[in-house]
RNA sequence: GGUCCCAUCGUCUAGUGGCCUAGGACGUCGGCCUCUCACGCCGAAAACACGGGUUCGAGUCCCGUUGGGACCA
């Protein structure tokens, strides 16, 4: 069994989408578990739409997703001299022939045929008419007038074309370019490429594939044409689905290895298992399992999974991942607390990067910004002692553990009578400046006693102050 | 319009003729836990598009209808 080789060929004309990244990700990932190779080719022919801004950002994302290559990237732009010794082969085979139809000819009998109610392909004018080569001749496939074309698909199965459906299409534009059917057989015959995955939009186009595989005496690759990534609305995804680029959701503070879960499941299983490492993909992906249906992309199920890839995920990684998020909130990472520890407290309830940081902007705000329904409700006289016995109880303890602070919250709850979340509340008002937060003992323990204390200190003074104010 | 593909809870899916009283996950709703909010845990509602066959037996096979999608024009 000859090694397994599959390839990604996106076009630059854009940033990656999530729809591209899935099929890069089962080309990568079957080579990966079939200790295959991976190819990357940039197919570039159409210069106007082609940019080199987009060729960055594929880079961009695919590193991102950490899916490598072993052999390119290939650029079908400096490849025209291959495709066009092919193109004389099967010129010289009489495999292929020049037409010099005019578009305005092409029009006409399109307009005349479709009025007929007749098929619309080339009549074939020029097929038989053994035409030199002119400036303004494009060059046709001749395709058989007979018979049919099967695709053995190992995801939808056999499915069959007429050949009279296909007609002879253009290999070649009269500018030398190749066509795309084109380009793209004689790149996965030089490249070796034995296994193609990719979108089901490009069913149509492949028996005109086959067929010159077919001419060229070429072995087939194994196909698999997987089902389309929808949009919401059941139709193809596109801009007005909002943010569809992998980028996007690197910015949005999610995991590489969470969107790679997300995007591998959609249309992938593995009976009921829905969490996957990537290592654990790499193990268990196979073809028989792909899907046959197309799916609805769901943010709010990535969300999920974003969740749960946070909470498994190593804490000192994510430090250095949380870390840019932290700094574009405008906080000095290295003048607050210990990263891994603020990090420990939140990678159980953030779900994504950004909420994370959001959520840890008390640790870096040197004055706590009282929320004022949260002030009005827990900062008010009534705990006034209980604050200062705390104070004073912390700044007898000195260093700060978990357990410790447990103990302080223990003697003043007796000496008060208060219950916990009488105490809490408040405490955590005056920490965070607000009602919702991490445990009151885990978060004290982060910020530490050259926090807690003028925090604290500073509840005290806004409610004496509060307190002052009712008296007159 | 032509060609092709697809069809299980709202969404992603398990299911490969009897194990299906159709399972899991997200979301939704209810409860528990609790120093708050989350997390977590427990529970609920929720689907085999429809109609014909084949078979002792069909979500599973065949045909048709309907619906959706893709490509070409």
């Amino acid at each position: 069994m000859d090694p397994v080789v599959t390839r990604f060929p996106p076009s630059p004309t854009g940033y990656l989408h999530v729809g591209g990244a899935r099929t890069a990700l089962f080309n990568w990932l079957y080579a990966r578990h079939s200790g295959g190779r991976f190819v990357l080719r940039i197919e570039d022919t159409d210069t106007a739409r082609s940019t080199q801004a987009a060729v960055d950002a594929i880079f961009e994302a695919l590193e991102w997703l950490g899916i490598d290559w072993d052999d390119g990237p290939y650029y079908q732009s400096r490849r025209l001299d291959i495709y066009q010794s092919y193109i004389d082969r099967l010129l010289a085979a009489g495999q292929a022939y020049y037409c010099t139809c005019t578009p305005e000819e092409l029009a006409e009998k399109r307009q005349k045929a479709l009025a007929a109610g007749l098929d619309v392909r080339y009549d074939g004018t020029c097929r038989e008419r053994g035409l030199p080569r002119t400036p303004d001749a494009v060059v046709r496939f001749k395709t058989p007038p007979d018979g049919t074309t099967t695709i053995h698909d190992v995801v939808k199965g056999d499915i069959t074309f007429e050949n009279r459906e296909i007609g002879d299409f253009v290999i070649q534009r009269s500018d030398g370019v190749p066509t795309y059917n084109f380009a793209v057989v004689i790149d996965d015959i030089t490249m070796g490429i034995n296994t193609i995955i990719r979108g089901d939009d490009h069913v149509s186009n492949t028996p005109k594939q086959i067929l010159i595989y077919q001419a060229l005496g070429e072995e087939l690759p194994v196909y698999g044409h997987v089902p389309m990534v929808l949009g919401q609305d059941r139709t193809k995804l596109s801009k007005r689905h909002g943010a569809m680029s992998v980028t996007a959701y690197r910015d949005m503070g999610y995991l590489p290895e969470a969107l790679i879960n997300y995007l591998v499941r959609l249309g992938w299983s593995c009976g009921d298992q829905e969490f996957f490492t990537r290592e654990e993909l790499i193990e268990k992906f196979s073809l028989e399992n792909l899907g046959k249906s197309a799916g609805v992309f769901d943010p709010e199920k990535l969300l999920a999974l974003n969740f749960d890839h946070i909470k498994a995920a190593d804490p000192a990684r994510l430090a250095g991942l949380l870390r840019p998020f932290l700094e574009q909130e405008g906080y000095d990472v290295d003048a607050g607390p210990d990263l891994e520890k603020i990090i420990a407290t939140l990678n159980q309830r953030s779900k994504t990067l950004k909420d994370m940081a959001r959520d840890a902007a008390f640790y870096y705000q040197g004055e706590i910004e009282f929320d004022p329904a949260a002030a009005k409700k827990f900062l008010r006289p009534a705990v006034l002692e209980a604050l200062r016995l705390l104070r004073d109880e912390l700044q007898r303890l000195g260093e700060f553990s978990e357990k410790g602070l447990e103990g302080v919250f223990v003697a003043v709850m007796e000496k008060t009578g208060f219950k916990l979340g009488k105490i809490a509340q408040p405490v955590r008002v005056a920490l965070t400046g607000k009602t919702a937060s991490p445990g009151i003992f885990e978060i004290m323990d982060v910020l530490g006693p050259q926090r807690v204390l003028p925090r604290l200190e500073r509840a005290i003074a806004f409610i004496e102050q509060r307190a002052a104010a009712a008296d007159k």
